[in-house]
RNA sequence: GCGGGUGUAGUUCAAUGGUAGAACGCCAGCUUCCCAAGCUGGACACGAGGGUUCGAUUCCCUUCACCCGCUCCA
């Protein structure tokens, strides 16, 4: 490993350990060994993840007038399956021929002077055999005949294809338009790695924004443009996201064009996100296997046309990570007496931050001041998630607020009881996470500061 | 999936073929008028299973998990 490969997985270590240690994130299944590529998400974690997707909702559904929402099922048809074509890539060991790029069923190799030959080209340059059982099957119901099996959803998108025609109905949208849902999806993936990254288990952030076939490229790259602005928005700095441009050769096969978002994490640069303009392939698809009409009738134009659809598809795992590790940092802080010492601090946007404000009274053991701190604490409670610590001297939480990245501290003190001036009665300060800076607030007025910041 | 490495407290580490120590963190009490202070007390660990042995956290095997490289990223 060179040094900075080494110091970036230090950096990764560092992370998982405050992750773990401060609740953020922990092994599933721990007190029995642990899972294979599965993670939990502890208290803050879970407040931290659900401020993400709440945020793309609000971005993505409830801001706009053109995309209503879907939560479908994880229990998925073989048949819807089967159409978009998951069964048949996701279920065979295979090998790919790296000369004609064949992708080939192990068992259907052939063979010559013992060397394993591509039955396509001749060729020999072939990848090891990769299990593609990739989707988690299970059965319905007690009996367990092969026509009870179905899947766990290897991604959200396709209830919202198969649903297409019941929401266009009920919803009484127009082209364009898009169904946005955010639900878990789960792969079985070979060899789950980099943390949360790659898990077995995992939950993504889908839209399919349906429109007119000529309108399908001109949308791709609204999307990808909205999508970067939706990362900068929750902290994500511009200079450490990639776009990719996937070329033809490894796009699918249906797609005109697909843009990778990407972060560049401690271990490497790696996709958050697809967009990917996917054609009319998945109506098409469903049309044909269900049988059943998934067109659209212009009543303008008087055209009946299959939809093109453009996708957004995020991980949301993977951009918690991604929020983590870019939150991440350690500086250098006085202690008591002065002395430089490392402060680690997660500095996540205020809207994404677990914790938004914490209240402290400077002391435990003098009644008003606790009195009121709890005060302040009734009067933020209803407006954001607050956290009360009155455990240990001051400074020490503060910093336990810096490492899970609360970015507002609020002090009540001798001064806000009126005991010194009348002028500062009813103040308290309020300490900023980043700059550690303070500020004499008014209680009546904390709201109006900090508010517009979390929203 | 292949190769290599690592598993001891919440975290980071230590020691040992005779059942484990520390630091920080955590909890309680005292103290403390704004950035991990001090004092006292306390809880918490040998990943799991098997073998060798009088005795295993230590040696061996298996397994599970994590990390690194390759592969993969549908």
């Amino acid at each position: 490993m060179s040094g900075a490969e080494k110091q970036n997985a230090q950096r990764m270590e560092k992370i998982v350990s405050l992750c773990k240690r401060r609740g953020f994130i922990f092994q599933a299944s721990e007190i029995y060994g642990g899972l294979n590529g599965a993670w939990d998400y502890g208290p803050l974690g879970t407040e931290l993840k659900r401020n993400l997707k709440d945020y793309w909702w609000r971005v993505m559904v409830r801001d706009r007038d053109d995309v209503v929402g879907l939560d479908g099922t994880i229990l998925t048809h073989p048949a819807v399956l089967k159409a978009s074509g998951h069964v048949d890539t996701f279920t065979d060991p295979m090998i790919d021929c790296r000369t004609c790029k064949a992708r080939l069923r192990a068992d259907q190799l052939g063979e010559k002077n013992g060397k394993r030959q591509c039955p396509t080209c001749g060729g020999s340059d072939l990848t090891e055999a990769r299990p593609f059982n990739l989707m988690f099957q299970t059965q319905l119901g007690a009996s367990s005949d092969p026509s009870s099996i179905a899947y766990l959803r290897p991604e959200t998108a396709q209830s919202i294809f198969v649903q297409f025609k019941n929401v266009l109905d009920t919803s009484r949208k127009k082209l364009p338009f898009g169904i946005a849902q955010i639900g878990k999806a789960f792969r079985n993936e070979i060899n789950p790695r980099n943390f949360t990254f790659r898990s077995r288990e995992f939950e993504q952030m889908e839209l399919e924004y349906f429109c007119r076939p000529e309108q399908g490229m001109e949308l791709l790259e609204y999307w990808k443009e909205e999508r970067l602005k939706f990362y900068e928005n929750i902290g994500i700095k511009r200079e450490k996201l990639r776009v990719l441009t996937v070329p033809d050769a490894e796009r699918a096969f249906y797609s005109k064009g697909t843009y990778d978002i990407e972060y560049e994490f401690p271990f490497g640069v790696q996709e958050l996100e697809g967009v990917a303009y996917r054609t009319d392939y998945d109506l098409t698809q469903h049309m044909k296997a269900s049988g059943k009409p998934l067109d659209y009738f212009d009543e303008e134009t008087k055209e009946r046309f299959v939809p093109h659809v453009v996708e957004p598809s995020a991980g949301v795992d993977r951009t918690v990570l991604a929020l983590i590790c870019e939150a991440y940092s350690e500086d250098e802080a006085p202690d008591e007496k002065g002395k430089m010492e490392t402060r680690i601090v997660l500095r996540f946007h205020p809207r994404m931050a677990p914790v938004k404000c914490a209240v402290f009274p400077l002391l435990k053991n003098k009644e008003a001041l606790v009195g009121k701190a709890r005060e302040v604490r009734a009067l933020l409670r209803p407006h954001l998630n607050v956290f009360y610590d009155e455990g240990g001297a001051i400074g020490r939480r503060y910093r336990r607020q810096d490492e899970i990245g609360t970015p507002f501290c609020v002090t009540i003190d001798f001064e806000t009881l009126g005991e010194k001036e009348d002028a500062l009665r009813d103040t308290v300060t309020l300490r900023e996470r980043d700059s550690m800076k303070q500020e004499r607030v008014k209680i009546s007025d904390l709201l109006t500061k900090i508010e517009p910041q979390i929203h």
